[in-house]
DNA sequence: GGCGTGATTGTTGCC
DNA sequence: GGCAACAATCACGCC
């Protein structure tokens, strides 16, 4: 059955999310996010895009292969979101593999026009990603790397016009029961 | 008509 | 450290 820690997570993760584990006060232009230790103390993460394809380049090596191929999450809950989480907030940037599946879907959809189910192009996506070499996937990191730079500063403002109460129409706006 | 599901990997948040 | 949620996409099924 589900772990008690995903009920818990995923009302956790709502409410709270990168919104409230963000700093404003954070420069933007590096990559930076805050973690929040069991302590409650926020620690600065700094993250390069050196790191993030560092551990593509592990990635390669499929880590994802420790996890269970399918049915490894109850799909059922994965799709919970669009839940009360303020609409104003932005959302989380895309990943590398993301990027790429955008590309790959157009190709595979012009050699398989009869191929339209996400689940067969995600599939195949899958296989082709982990054949591929780190120097192929490197320009989507770097895009994901953008893109998340992109959200870090979206985030901070967002965060920013929170604490100084200009969002708060939205806040009772997004925050229908539950 | 509208919403959930499924299938994939990467990233992040929390315990 | 490990696990779970969520990010995009869209045909299809169900209510």
């Amino acid at each position: 059955m589900a772990k008690k820690a995903t009920k818990s997570r995923k009302s956790r993760s709502s409410s709270t999310t990168a919104a409230s584990a963000y700093n404003p006060s954070t420069p933007s232009n590096e990559f930076c996010c805050l973690e929040r230790k069991p302590d409650r103390k926020m620690v600065l993460r700094v993250k390069s895009s050196e790191k993030m394809k560092r551990s593509a380049q592990q990635s390669v090596v499929s880590e994802r292969e420790k996890r269970p191929k399918s049915k490894s999450r109850p799909k059922s809950k994965q799709k919970k979101k669009k839940t009360k989480i303020d609409a104003k907030m932005p959302k989380k940037p895309p990943t590398a593999f993301f990027y790429f599946l955008e590309d790959f879907r157009k190709e595979f959809q012009e050699q398989n026009p009869d191929i339209k189910s996400m689940r067969d192009i995600g599939k195949a996506c899958g296989e082709k990603w982990k054949l591929m070499t780190y120097e192929e996937k490197v320009k989507y990191y770097d895009i994901a790397t953008e893109k998340r730079a992109e959200f870090d500063r979206a985030m901070a403002e967002y965060i920013r016009r929170k604490e100084s109460g200009e969002d708060q129409e939205t806040e009772d706006d997004s925050e229908f029961d539950e």
